[in-house]
DNA sequence: CGGATTTTTGACCAATGTCAAGACCGGTGG
DNA sequence: CCACCGGTCTTGACATTGGTCAAAAATCCG
């Protein structure tokens, strides 16, 4: 069992992103792109830093924000992953999402003005907070900085369309399974063997599954040979076949 | 039947919105809220006006824009209905969303920088098209249009949220019918009775069902007095039992 | 070690999809 | 004005995926 069952290894467990430092900032965050690239002027670049304010640690269970809460800043995941969910007046769940290293939330609380979610982490989490006064402000002055934020609203418009469709439990599952590893590949994490950090619980609700369902596919994946689990360590054995299952919903 | 059946009257029925003069910016538009408001600058809403351009009109079936076409534009239905959808590699529709007058479509273009799915007139339809480069020159300009920008990309963020939960067809349906009421009540339109402009087929891809499970849906509404419907055109008729049925989905 | 939580597994069930046929509707042309 | 035609919508019979319920097994922590 590659990469299973070696919990010396901190590898691709629970990795955490560079700190960064004066010049370079955290390699994976959403601003990486902006910042990193030669260009971008010192004082700029400053000002950017200037307004970032890291946050953490958080532990399982504790809330980065809560729904209803005043907007006032944008987060970015520096370590651990966290979920957005939201609860109805009964209490029934609702994921929206999980967000890995590098990753944004918080984007869609700037319109109503509050956070419409809860955002939890879901390990031990590290956060950089960019207040969003100041970062409007900085985008007013930098385009780079105002395309960046653009680009990022826009993506996750398209993201969230991305599990709306009607697909079985199987095709779900393998688009799950992919995209968790895509994404961790695009940071720069080891991607084909990772730690699913939610309950099955929280991945069945996420993809209007119940638990039950999610637990009999993963077997079966298993007994397939396209993923090997055990627990929620897990390691994607056949790519081809999961993308073949996948490939309606992972179009792009 | 008020509402219904009479073809003569153009009230709630292809809803134009007003034309706007060189003052006042489409009534019911997108950016109204920036430019109607009496504080905008003169020539700051010169410079709105002058980036955008009145086209149409479009016929049921036509593009207004087609998936995989480069990034140029954002558009904003001025009169009809558009509907916005993908096909995957085998032709299997998914649509993605219904765009009344005054609504944006376009903005989950700007990251991939290409038109993620296309945008087909349902009847006649007229659109304003905003160049997007002029928009984000303007944008860094003038804070209220930067603003008014990321609320436009954040609630679309939420939106398709909303529909994304695991709910009954009953559910669906009826949170389905009050937020075309909703929407068309917001734009200044009669909302107790509409004309659904898209065929069952739309309405059931849209929401994950099968046709005859909306025909179903849309029959038992009527036996149960919570609808009338002949055709495409619709009354509510009991808005209180209708968001009974919806308050999972319709939170907020 | 012990209790709580999570995960798995099996048996059964129901909501919704599928298939097929027929009704309806609007437009067209004779 | 009416008959026909293609598309849309409705309805019924039946099939199936995935949900629910219940219980056992595994896992996690303290």
């Amino acid at each position: 069992m590659t990469q299973l069952h070696q919990p010396g290894k901190l590898a691709p467990h629970n990795p955490i992103a560079d700190d960064g430092d004066d010049v370079h900032f955290c390699s994976t965050c959403a601003f990486g792109s902006v910042c990193l690239p030669a260009g971008l002027d010192k004082i700029a670049l400053n000002e950017l830093h200037m307004l970032v304010e890291h946050v953490g640690p958080f532990h399982a269970g504790d809330h980065i924000f809560r729904s209803g809460e005043r907007f006032g800043a944008l987060y970015a995941v520096r370590a651990g992953m966290v979920k957005t969910r939201q609860l109805d007046d009964e209490g029934h769940e609702q994921v929206l999402g999980f967000h890995l290293p590098g990753e944004m939330i918080g984007l869609d609380a700037i319109h109503p003005a509050k956070y419409p979610c809860d955002a939890i982490a879901l390990d031990t989490v590290f956060v950089c907070r960019f207040s969003f006064p100041a970062l409007s402000m900085l985008a007013a002055k930098i385009p780079d900085v105002q395309q960046r934020l653009f680009d990022l609203l826009s993506a996750d418009i398209g993201k969230s369309s991305r599990f709306s469709g009607d697909h079985t439990a199987d095709e779900r599952l393998a688009a799950f399974l992919l995209d968790l590893a895509n994404r961790y590949a695009a940071r720069g994490f080891a991607s084909n063997a990772y730690r699913l950090v939610m309950p099955r619980a929280d991945i069945a609700n996420y993809l209007r599954l119940a638990a039950e369902t999610v637990s009999r596919v993963l077997r079966r994946f298993q007994d397939q040979g396209l993923i090997r689990v055990d627990g929620r360590e897990l390691e994607l054995t056949d790519k081809p076949a999961l993308l073949k299952l996948a490939r309606h919903i992972l179009r792009d």
